[in-house]
DNA sequence: TGCGAAGCTGAAGACTGGCTGAAAATATAG
DNA sequence: CTATATTTTCAGCCAGTCTTCAGCTTCGCA
């Protein structure tokens, strides 16, 4: 698998380039858009991860313009801006999917695999989060097949990353709000989910904090980020 | 799902109303800013929807006066005016959406359903002091998980810095005023927070000021032992 | 210097909130 | 209509938290 990563930050664009090649993924590296926009209409790569912010030509006007030459191949856009605005530029420009800086390599990493495995199409029915990676469409983490609830709540918990869930908040978005259905739905089924995570061979578990809910962590010495 | 509609058109109101109530939304409404706010305070909305332009009271004043008091339900605001400004206004006094009339009520209502899913997304918590940041959110300290009583004594602590604070308040604030618990709580729950800043690592201790109570004080050449 | 009050802390026990296996009900597939 | 998968319900267990207590240390004052 071989990718193209435009991004001028030196140190970070070394060690991201360092982490993806242990994973298995050949990485062309340049500093400059015209340079990238030049490969990624010559080369040939399984997917673009692309800095919006380049001096000269940015990461969105490249993507623009392999678009609108009919190029297709899968791109992934960065940003230091974790504004909605940015994302939804991406994302109207054709972008496949989108990171917020400053993000774990592990999770580019599983997105990136994730678009070069998958055909076509938009992303957004693909959630990750360290080495999970959520198919909406197939209702799968790592393989493993969820149920509708299970899948609900764990789209739930990838939606708001790093934020602890009220077992309320939960029964609200994966019950309904009018559903007289009591809390302990909501322990039943994350003991569900922690069989299906452990199944899944993630290093991600659901977290209990007493008396406010549950979040997800990643238990991991992340050498990376 | 309940929300609050405080707009004084009675027309545009009545019909919005209907079609809140046919799509399974509970709506109150009021075309009175004060009494909007009056509602607002009192009742529990799962999102409010303020038209701006209101005699007396407007929405922005009813928006600013609740986030003021800490209220954090989700506020999507009306405007005629399309223009940037009134939009630039109404988020930063802490709307969560904005959305200028003329307008579809489906929209209204998909964006209503779309607010009420999220968590509310109150920016975290935070609060510091010298080395110290606690997070309410997760409940820790500098990595260290506190238990609920825990927290609620070190939150007092950083939400009046270098004040002392007597046991009977400590005791008042945690415990309830009206709990017959006994000034030795606040004594045995100082201990445990004071292992936890210690775990943490962090040069900030607990000063027992005898006879009037606890203070936080920052021994920045103390090492952490 | 010695005494009492104030403060500290370890530990035992009570009390939850949270976890989970299993059974019953329900939906869905075949 | 039967078989299977999923969801709902229930109940007991467990671990983390809170209370309570007792003995110890520290401090201020006579």
């Amino acid at each position: 698998m071989r990718i193209l990563y435009v991004e001028d930050e030196i140190r970070l664009a070394e060690a991201v380039t360092y982490l993806l090649k242990k994973a298995d993924i050949a990485v062309d590296h340049t500093t400059s858009g015209s340079e990238g926009l030049d490969w990624a209409l010559h080369g040939t790569y399984d997917c673009l991860v692309l800095d919006i912010m380049l001096p000269e030509v940015s990461g969105l006007e490249i993507l623009r313009a392999l678009r609108e030459q009919g190029n297709t191949t899968p791109v992934i856009m960065l940003s230091a801006l974790s504004q909605v605005d940015d994302k939804v530029k991406a994302l109207e420009a054709g972008a496949d999917d989108y990171l917020a800086k400053p993000f774990k390599t592990a999770e580019l990493i599983a997105r990136i695999k994730a678009l070069c495995r998958r055909p076509p199409l938009q992303a957004e029915r693909l959630l990750t989060f360290a080495d999970l990676c959520y198919d909406a469409d197939n209702r799968t983490v790592n393989g493993v097949t969820l149920t509708a609830k299970e899948a609900e709540l764990l789209e739930h918990f990838l939606r708001h990353p790093d934020q602890t869930q009220s077992k309320a908040h939960l029964l609200a978005y994966v019950w309904g709000s009018e559903t007289p259905a009591p809390d302990n739905y909501v322990e039943v089924y994350i003991s569900y989910l922690r069989k299906k995570l452990r199944a899944a061979g993630s290093a991600v578990q659901i977290r209990a904090v007493r008396g406010l809910g549950y979040k997800l962590i990643w238990e991991q010495d992340a050498a990376a980020d």
